[in-house]
DNA sequence: CGAGGCTACTTGTCATGACAAGTGGACCTC
DNA sequence: GAGGTCCACTTGTCATGACAAGTAGCCTCG
């Protein structure tokens, strides 16, 4: 609650930046007027700084005061993670429509990915995800079965709201994950879900999220309409990285061969 | 020459992680360790950590030392801009086959991503990308004029080097990159030169790159062979995330439509 | 034998101070 | 008007010190 100082001072100048007070381009107010302004040291300020760098909303410096980089604050980690948390920052209706769950033992493909044995009971969940009422991904998921079980409670349903905010408040840390994206044809199942044509390009992801600590949870391969949904990649020299997933409000691209 | 003591200590830790001396799970050396080993106060030591911290190879901490995360050191911007300095850091052979290299007006997508007027002169570039021979990547790349007529230069043969290592040398600053990934079915030239059936699906990226003031330089259609290569993030709650190109040595999903 | 408390360690956050190196503007001279 | 120098600002890097908060291990008591 009572946050750290130098967390404020970060905090306050992505505000600033991100409502166009500090437009791209600008000039940041001086470390000295920072410490000014926040009766502080030189070492939270330049920690606040420091944290925007990293960012990449800020750059150069040196004898000058740094330069405003973009406004584009990154996504967080939870907003790559969950479809329906990503939809909501867009001001959208995510949807989900639930078309399996199934306790099964783990092929191998997943049983490696989870490092658990093929043929340890895994549960399988397989949602087509609606974006403001169209068919936009193929989510095909699967869970140990210490995560999955909790989804077979009661009064859980899958249909009504986020699995991970669900998971969350179950306790289940789920805090690091590694995607790959690569392009697939759509199957039958799949076109028919996504109202695509047989064959036609999909946007693959395969997700393996878990603890903090590195212990795998859950591993997914979900398939995206290429159509609506991009995955974006920022990046600079002297910062991190910025990812997320971006939406395509219209179909951009005319060499797309599936109809409308 | 003279690098900071906290980028020495940094780089120090980097390479025990990575070469095994401090493998995942483990300590790290106390704070109080590290500044007696340095013969240095806390703030670089620490600052040294929180570098490693945000790259995500350590985590965890506070009354305890950190541990190490992963060995996996993240990818440098240009690992993921130049796809030749990407096939050697895996000491793969990369290869280029220029198919056309032309001085023309700009078209409305590129005009739009290059901050140009349509029609203004531009230069387009495409090659075709091998990896140790194999067909992997189709290059469609478009290059404001100031920047593309350096490849017209007498002494400059694109299928010989890296055209960013070239440009880099020739003063140009492309220090920052979007990339957006989708997918799109193979036309009939990409499915030529990839030799994979027309409609095969196709991983794009499309980047646009340029320099740390936001100037672009560069933007790209690069279309490949998701058998070969893929793109990954790992990302994690309380680090940045890191990106990367990856090499599948073997088609490793059997439900690719087109023939080994 | 188990639980609780205490101590000595750890990291997190902040202040003060100092000096090195970079930048831009003003002023002076040619 | 142009070029060079100097000064006052900027940020970068490091040291010392202090206190808050977390953790683990050990000891004592029930």
């Amino acid at each position: 609650m009572d946050e750290p100082l130098y967390q404020r001072i970060a905090d306050d100048l992505r505000r600033r930046i991100s409502r166009g007070d500090l437009p791209v381009g600008s000039a940041l107010p001086s470390e000295s007027q920072l410490c000014e302004q926040w009766a502080a040291s030189r070492g939270p300020v330049r920690q606040a700084l420091s944290a925007l760098r990293a960012e990449g909303l800020i750059g150069g410096g040196r004898g000058r005061s740094p330069v405003v980089r973009t406004s584009q604050v990154p996504q967080p980690f939870e907003t790559l993670l969950s479809f329906s948390h990503w939809a909501r920052s867009l001001g959208r209706t995510p949807g989900q429509r639930t078309l399996e769950i199934a306790r099964r033992p783990a092929r191998q493909e997943v049983a490696d990915a989870l490092e658990i044995d093929e043929g340890d009971p895994v549960v399988d969940l397989v949602r087509l995800r609606l974006l403001d009422g169209r068919p936009t991904m193929i989510e095909r998921t699967t869970f140990v079965e210490s995560v999955g079980r909790l989804l077979f409670d009661f009064a859980f349903d899958p249909d009504s709201r986020s699995i991970y905010a669900y998971l969350a408040g179950q306790g289940v840390d789920l805090s690091v994950a590694r995607h790959v994206f690569d392009a697939v044809a759509a199957d039958p199942t799949d076109a028919s879900l996504l109202e695509v044509p047989e064959g036609a390009p999909l946007l693959r992801e395969r997700r393996r999220a878990g603890s903090a600590s590195g212990e795998p949870y859950e591993y997914s391969d979900d398939r995206y309409r290429p159509d609506i949904v991009t995955f974006t990649i920022e990046n600079a020299e002297q910062a991190h990285p910025s990812v997320g997933r971006a939406w395509r409000p219209t179909p951009a691209d005319s060499t797309q061969t599936h109809p409308k």
